[in-house]
DNA sequence: TATTGTTATACTCTATAACTATA
DNA sequence: TATAGTTATAGAGTATAACAATA
């Protein structure tokens, strides 16, 4: 059963990974650019290397993608810290508006969501959270 | 509280993507590559184009992943049909053989999945499964 | 010497359009 | 003329290695 479950799920999966694409295309941005936004949470610079790793890419092509991201106004690097090899990066005016259309469109309840009772909706709610919660313990045992 | 479960569900959909990702590494195969080969059911053959559909890539992309699969020997194409025009692709032996231990990685249950009662996972599973057969009937409507 | 970010490189993925061979 | 698959091309994502500036 946890098997038929786990075939469900990675189901499931693959057609919401087509759909977050296609709410990046509608956005005006690519994908890994939608990831990258996602990630900067407004009123917080991040280092270079420290959106890397939120975003899972290689540093040498965050540089590209943030290049980008700066190019349409949307983020902006700073160089302003003891260590003068750090960049900051963060969201524009622009970048936090744009994210935030982006991040309304993915946290959209779908039908089956909206269908569920309110209590099966917050039981499901914390399931997810702690399963996302083992998954990250997960991957930074893995990062080691 | 729809909205948190929403939340919530892209959060675990972000982890498990990265999840899916290395899954792919490790059997030695490219994303699109593992996506192509999971739709690639076995004793089935499909056109490229069917196959294209199904991966959701566009059919000029999915010559070259093709090509690339049957490099290694995992497909084969054959042209025996009525229409000449059109190519069946399928998994040869090592395909299936590569194609099975890629979906028993996939498919393996996540603890936070085993950790529910035999009833939770029952009505977790009937829920995904409709919520894909949900979505799939958006697609397919979105796609006209 | 080690680290941060960048540049260089090579490969893969992606979408569009043009081409071929069939129908 | 329309369709199935391929080829061509250009833009974007990815990983690795080498580099400059700074620590």
């Amino acid at each position: 059963m946890a098997q038929e479950l786990a075939e469900a799920f990675f189901d499931l999966l693959i057609s919401r990974s087509t759909w977050f694409q296609s709410v990046a295309v509608e956005i005006g941005v690519t994908p890994i650019q939608a990831r990258t936004l996602v990630e900067l949470e407004p009123e917080r610079e991040q280092t270079m290397s420290g959106v890397a790793a939120s975003a899972r890419c290689e540093p040498s092509n965050l540089t590209g993608i943030v290049d980008k991201l700066e190019a349409r106004g949307l983020v902006e690097r700073r160089g302003a810290t003891a260590d003068r090899r750090i960049k900051m990066v963060s969201l524009t005016r622009e970048g936090v508006a744009l994210r935030r259309r982006l991040i309304a469109r993915l946290n959209e309840p779908a039908p089956w969501m909206v269908a569920l009772s309110a209590a099966e909706q917050r039981r499901l709610r914390d399931l997810f959270r702690a399963a996302v919660a083992e998954e990250k313990q997960r991957s930074a045992m893995s990062d080691r």
